[in-house]
DNA sequence: GTCTATAAAATGATAGAC
DNA sequence: GTCTATCATTTTATAGAC
């Protein structure tokens, strides 16, 4: 078994533990079980535990962040048809929310990394470097929205970006705490008219 | 020492560690050295690790809701003068806000406890009844200030307090980020806007 | 490359002297 | 009640056979 081939198997045990049983339980022993290999082999693939820490929130914040990418890409598309700027903007919010409902578990351990990386100066930036993706991602479907809908927003997109990503980290929370739909339609409601006020039919168009 | 005594000095000593060091640092030898006592005390004073943090994490919840409460309550007293619904809103975010960038510490530590919370099926619930007790106070908040200023909401104002809570989860997390305040204010004034939306001029008052 | 065996340290918990 | 000393287990990591 190749070095590379065994790291990735012994990522995705650890991606898996952690989601399963979260970060405290993710211990070498832990890992290796679920790779179902012995001790000695995941330091021969590994310097460490920290280093096989240092890779998997790595991994997941990055495959988080095109995930979202996708999900956003998903509901931007639905611009083909005669969609008007409210349910696009909604159906994007429910792409992000189904795609929480649909793995929570993996949800949650992302938030668990999160904290594990902010303790660790060295990966502290890779929750930066996601956040700031998300923001792009998300200043990225405002504009496609607005173009696709004849409208124009009245304030920088960049700001009404990091608006949205904070509001969408505020209903993931709330999801892995409750579990329930009705808590998150409201604020997801809300959260549509909250931009909605900053935009205007844009007479260029 | 009394008992009571030891338990209180092990609780504050837990809760500094854990700001500290996170919660994967609080071991019992972490914390007994924190507090100055031998490890038999610790064991003197309570059965094991697991109920110590059970304690921890009840204490720092409740203690944070009382905090939150106090924050959004000092906010809500500026109603003697004669300012306006905005400004009433936008001073109880930002008193919520100046708390989380007081004391990012011990904030972090209570997101770790949630985390820790919610993979505890006997502790899942105080997260639960922690949000739940935000919602009433800053539903308190918005009825408050509401009939300060003469306007009333034109939606179920618990709808409206559940958007603030999750808004305001996503404040904090961006905040223990970046650590950013001009992060935090573009999206603090739309939050306000974004409320205001759901409000109109009372004709009964 | 892969495994068993083992080291070295940390952790939760307890026994027993005082 | 409080402490030192110790146990039992777990954890990260390595040595060395194959």
């Amino acid at each position: 078994m190749p070095v590379a081939e065994r790291r990735q198997a012994l990522l995705d045990a650890a991606t898996t533990v952690i989601a399963r049983d979260g970060v405290r339980a993710a211990s070498t022993r832990a890992i290796v079980r679920e790779a179902g290999m012995s001790l000695a082999s995941f330091h021969y693939a590994f310097e460490s535990h920290t280093e096989l820490m240092r890779h998997v929130v790595e991994r997941v914040l990055v495959d988080e962040v095109h995930s979202v990418t996708e999900v956003l890409a998903g509901a931007a598309d639905l611009t083909d048809g005669q969609v008007m700027l409210p349910e696009l903007l909604g159906a994007a919010l429910d792409g992000f929310v189904a795609a929480v409902e649909a793995d929570p578990a993996r949800e949650q351990a992302i938030l668990e990394l999160h904290q594990y990386a902010l303790r660790e100066p060295e990966l502290a930036d890779l929750v930066r470097a996601e956040y700031e993706a998300y923001d792009e991602a998300a200043a990225g479907v405002l504009t496609a929205a607005a173009a696709a809908t004849g409208t124009r927003w009245t304030r920088p997109v960049e700001e009404l970006a990091r608006y949205v990503v904070t509001l969408t980290d505020g209903l993931t929370t709330s999801w892995l705490s409750f579990r329930d739909p009705e808590r998150i339609s409201a604020a997801r409601e809300y959260a549509v008219a909250g931009i909605l006020q900053f935009s205007e039919p844009d007479p260029d168009a």
